[in-house]
RNA sequence: GCGAGAGUGGCGGAAUUGGCAGACGCACUGGACUUAGGAUCCAGCGGGCAACCGUAGGGGUUCAAAUCCCCUCUCUCGCACCA
């Protein structure tokens, strides 16, 4: 009898599968077609078992898929420019492409031999000119929309990475990727306009019933789409100031103006008044003060006094206008008008410079008083001291205060976003790129889309500067302007590389095609993908700049689709000892040496058995070593009885009485029902539980010795049925025994099974007997057995006799095939 | 502070809709086979001698609650002076 040999059954699958190129995806009209997309990785030099987890979720669903007869797409490919490349180069001396190339041939060598289906010839990495070139032409494209401009702004900067980051790209005030403490700088640099879609990307989150709640509520959250009003405050100039403000219900409790230090009046209105010197002064402070201190709610709220006033133009009445350290120039106007009566914010300022408090909201069946208050009230009541809305609920005069606003001229509906621009420029070698040339006569020059592809040169010292490496590059950077012919400059910074994350599930689509950026044919026949996989820390980074992309795209006419990922799977992270593994915690697995071990069978079937896709996977040795016991156990079910079953022909119902018969036929089917069901809902989990029961009841079939020829024939049939449910989870030791099995003329990977209903239903159902909604006794009845029959059954158990003795029976409930609940005093 | 999610045996986790709480696996205990067992097989495994009690705690709805509602606590995640 053969040993279990992971290793020789998963190599010589392994090498069938590839010869056969049995994953290759073609475009067929015909067949009903499935995109499945789990996240590329990033060829940081070895995969880890959060890949191996995710690929592994994902390989059950493609080969699940294919088994329905779906025309699946599942392709991979790599997220390939970024930082730890030239940081490997700096330390060691390799050139960040050839470091880069190395990790994706190594890490493509791991995920063939986890088994993954890939169809490896729609392979991309988003180093290749051959893709970057594409992003360039779409860079262009925007250019001419103005969908990417270039500005000078306070931006984040990261000191050690010595890269601008992107908002989304800043975690808590630290680099996303390093941990340092992120600064802000003045620079000029290219932006997104992804706000212009920031209302359609929030709106559309309600249209994606197929995301996560969590995922869409990050988004939205990030988005941050507020209702409002701007209102304009007369100053004693006949100009304006305009605010921003969600509470017109507080307007007749406005006791000052506050100007983010920032702000174009912050200087002016001062100028040339007493006030003048201590404005400057205070500006100058706040400016300097490090952005995410400043952002602490903790800060003490600061501020002076500019000198001049605007008139509430509801009450007429004058404030003041301050400068403030808490207010925002990013976000509204930049000034607000500040109620501290309402806002916690504004009574801590209001307090400290001695500024009267208007109450206007009264809580209900509340005395609040103004000298009194400790803080402010920022619920809801009754309106006071507001005019003609006293005496109305606060929250439902806001669109009646609105109307007035408007129908006065006073303010008018707006809606905010939280949502900035995204920063694309980078001051990094190794990535795609901008195709733009800045000539001293003709001022910015889009490079013209026959000169592209903007190479990225390979002959550069990369180092660590504070500017990009390629501005250190004079053959790269000295060119002649496309339009004047004058020597002119080439952008040296690079682009940010979630660009390449924004699009590469369109060029898996149409990996081959060069002619153009995609090929529309294709891309429309597989988008949008059916199904994404990936982690939950990409929620508001790729999976909303996609978004974005994607809809750029459609107007571009590239794409027919304008959300790119109809459903999606963010799966949880790998857990070991109460920590994320991770080399700095020192509690990694390495997937190496699981194969090396195990077999890669016994790591996919772990990281899928261990816990649900969605939630955090507790890594456990000996969780492992069960696993591979069961596939060991399988082994032996079938190899040890391949001799008696070889020329055996399958059937799938019971061809005799025998009770145990009847019933593992019943446990064939009912498994079927449950793990297609399952898989279908991503319980992968519960699906293996069901396939390791079916794996239980067959052994304890055989355990007495079946010699009849039809129980022989079952459990050749049911032996059928377990190698087909464990295909997607554990390919290669399922289609291995499958082979050895010899099923002549049926192929495993291409049927999944149907179960019989007569076989899902048994004739008797077990009914629950209660007693005041306490389990008491159970009975084993037939079927449909009706309302009245089934009382005087339960009535009539020894059981619940006992219990009813010296009772009377008030009612009782019975739910037909399931329970009867008796209910006493 | 705001928003979202979660809390079930020693552990990972089951329980589409309110209807047998603890499937499946790990760990553990006892036994069988064995020169040996870290292999395999069999049996047991929430607590309690029991009646009973048990799904973070308290209240409620219901014939019936892990599941629905209210309050409290704890944890995780996201955002955080956003006006």
């Amino acid at each position: 009898m053969s040993q279990y040999n992971p290793h020789v059954v998963e190599e010589k699958r392994q090498q069938i599968w590839e010869q056969n190129h049995l994953f290759r995806a073609t475009e067929d009209e015909s067949k009903e077609k499935y995109y499945l997309l789990e996240m590329f990785p990033y060829p940081s030099g070895k995969i880890h078992m959060g890949h191996v987890r995710n690929y592994s979720i994902g390989d059950v669903i493609a080969r699940y898929k294919r088994m329905r007869g779906f025309n699946v797409l599942h392709p991979m490919g790599w997220d390939a420019f970024g930082m730890p490349a030239e940081n490997a180069a700096i330390d060691r001396g390799i050139h960040p492409a050839s470091w880069t190339y190395d990790n994706i041939d190594y890490m493509r060598n791991q995920l063939k031999r986890l088994g993954f289906s890939y169809d490896w010839d729609r392979e991309i990495a988003t180093c290749d000119v051959a893709y970057y070139r594409w992003e360039q032409w779409m860079f262009l494209k925007m250019f001419e929309k103005g969908l990417v401009y270039r500005k000078s702004s306070p931006v984040n900067y990261c000191q050690k990475c010595q890269t601008v980051l992107a908002n989304e790209q800043v975690e808590g005030g630290a680099c996303w990727r390093c941990g340092e403490e992120v600064l802000q700088k003045e620079l000029t640099q290219w932006f997104f306009a992804i706000t212009k879609y920031a209302d359609e990307l929030y709106e559309y989150c309600d249209k994606l019933p197929g995301w996560p709640e969590r995922v869409l509520n990050m988004q939205k959250n990030w988005i941050g789409k507020s209702f409002g009003v701007e209102v304009d405050f007369p100053m004693e100039d006949g100009t304006f100031l305009t605010i921003f403000t969600t509470r017109p219900d507080t307007l007749f409790g406005v006791t000052f103006m506050v100007l983010a230090a920032e702000h174009p009046l912050a200087l002016s209105l001062s100028r040339n008044t007493d006030q003048e010197a201590a404005v400057n002064a205070f500006v100058a402070k706040t400016k300097a003060m490090d952005k995410s201190f400043r952002a602490e709610i903790t800060t003490e709220k600061e501020g002076v006094f500019t000198g001049k006033y605007v008139t509430n133009p509801l009450t007429g009445t004058k404030v003041p206008i301050f400068v403030g350290n808490f207010v925002l120039m990013e976000y509204g106007t930049g000034a607000i008008m500040a109620v501290p009566a309402h806002d916690q914010r504004d009574f801590e300022f209001a307090k400290e410079y001695g500024l009267p408090v208007i109450l206007t909201i009264m809580p209900e069946g509340g005395a609040l008083q103004p000298e009194t208050m400790e803080g402010a009230y920022e619920g809801d009541g009754k309106m006071v001291n507001s005019g003609p809305f006293n005496g109305r609920n606060n929250r439902e005069a806001i669109p009646s205060i609105i109307d007035y606003l408007e129908e006065k001229k006073i303010g008018k509906r707006t809606v905010n976003f939280r949502l900035r621009d995204w920063g694309i420029s980078r001051q990094r070698y190794w990535g795609a790129p901008i195709p733009i040339i800045y000539c001293d006569a003709c001022g910015t020059v889009p490079v013209p889309y026959e000169d592209l592809p903007v190479v990225l040169p390979l002959k550069v010292e990369v180092k660590m500067v504070g500017k990009s490496p390629l501005a250190e590059c004079a053959e790269f950077y000295n060119v002649e302007c496309p339009v004047c012919g004058k020597p002119a400059k080439r952008e040296t910074d690079t682009m940010d590389t979630f660009v390449e994350s924004s699009w590469y599930f369109l060029k898996y689509t149409c990996a081959d095609h060069n002619e153009g950026p995609l090929d529309r044919k294709r891309v429309d026949y597989w988008m949008p993908v059916d199904q994404y996989i990936g982690g939950v820390e990409h929620a508001v980074l790729h999976l909303l700049y996609s978004r974005f992309f994607n809809r750029v795209l459609n107007e571009l006419g590239l794409v027919g689709v304008r959300e790119p990922f109809e459903n999606l799977l963010t799966q949880g992270m790998v857990i070991k000892d109460g920590a994320k593994m991770s080399k700095s915690k020192g509690n990694v697995v390495d997937p190496d040496y699981m194969i090396e071990k195990y077999g890669a069978d016994t790591a996919r079937l772990f990281c899928l058995f261990a816990s649900p896709p969605e939630k955090d996977l507790d890594w456990n040795d000996k969780g492992v070593e069960g696993c591979f016991r069961f596939l060991l156990r399988v082994w032996r079910l079938i190899v040890e009885r391949l001799d008696g079953l070889r020329d055996v022909e399958a059937v799938f119902e019971p061809l005799n009485d025998d009770a145990d018969t009847v019933q593992l036929a019943f446990l064939i089917h009912k498994t079927i029902k449950q793990v297609t069901e399952d898989v279908d809902r991503f319980h992968l989990n519960t699906s293996i539980a069901r396939i390791m029961e079916l794996v239980n009841g067959i052994y304890k079939y055989i355990d007495k010795d079946r010699k009849e020829e039809g129980d022989r024939r079952l459990i050749r049939g049911a032996l059928e049925t377990l190698l087909v449910l464990l295909f997607p989870f554990v390919p290669h030791i399922a289609e291995e025994l499958w082979e050895m099995l010899g099923v002549d003329g049926k192929s495993l990977s291409t049927q999944w099974p149907r179960y019989n209903e007569k076989y899902v239903q048994e004739d008797t159902v077990l009914i629950v007997v209660q007693i005041n909604g306490k389990l008491r006794d159970r009975c084993e009845v037939q079927r449909d057995t009706d309302q009245e029959q089934l009382k005087s059954i339960a009535y009539d158990l020894e059981k619940i006799k006992k219990h009813l003795e010296g009772k009377t029976i008030v009612k009782t409930i019975v739910v037909p095939n399931k329970l009867v609940n008796i209910v006493v005093k």
